[in-house]
DNA sequence: TAATTGACTTCGC
DNA sequence: GGCGAAGCCAATT
């Protein structure tokens, strides 16, 4: 592993890391936090890659919040959100938008 | 080292 | 609303 710089996949997992029970977030916003916008696709890979480290990687969800991913257990991944207040309809998180956390200095609680 | 893949995103049909 | 193509980045082979 750390094939590219750790710095970016590190600060994937510690924004991952960082998203309070309720609250997701979308690969493009974690990718944005970690620095890249545009690494969206890599953060899937990353989390693929380190996932179960600790990582909740079923709060982060595609764009528009749509569920999918988690190497397709895509139903587990609903659950774990339910699970935490978040809300599903279909493939897609209710008020996503006022779920989706944000990385600002809180965590809104 | 180079090429391929993938848990993405966005526009177009 | 669903399917397809192009673009971007990192991990894996």
């Amino acid at each position: 592993m750390k094939t590219a710089d750790d710095s970016f996949r590190r600060r994937v997992l510690a924004l991952v890391r960082r998203i309070p029970p309720g609250r997701v977030a979308t690969y493009g916003d974690v990718a944005a936090g970690a620095g890249k916008p545009r690494a969206a696709r890599a953060v899937g890979n990353i989390m693929k890659g380190c996932s179960g480290a600790g990582v909740p990687c079923h709060r982060v969800v595609a764009a528009g919040g749509l569920v999918g991913g988690y190497g397709g257990n895509e139903t587990l991944k609903r659950a774990l959100l339910r699970a935490e207040g978040v809300l599903i309809r279909a493939r897609r998180i209710h008020d996503f938008e006022e779920r989706r956390w944000r990385n600002r200095g809180r965590s809104t609680t």
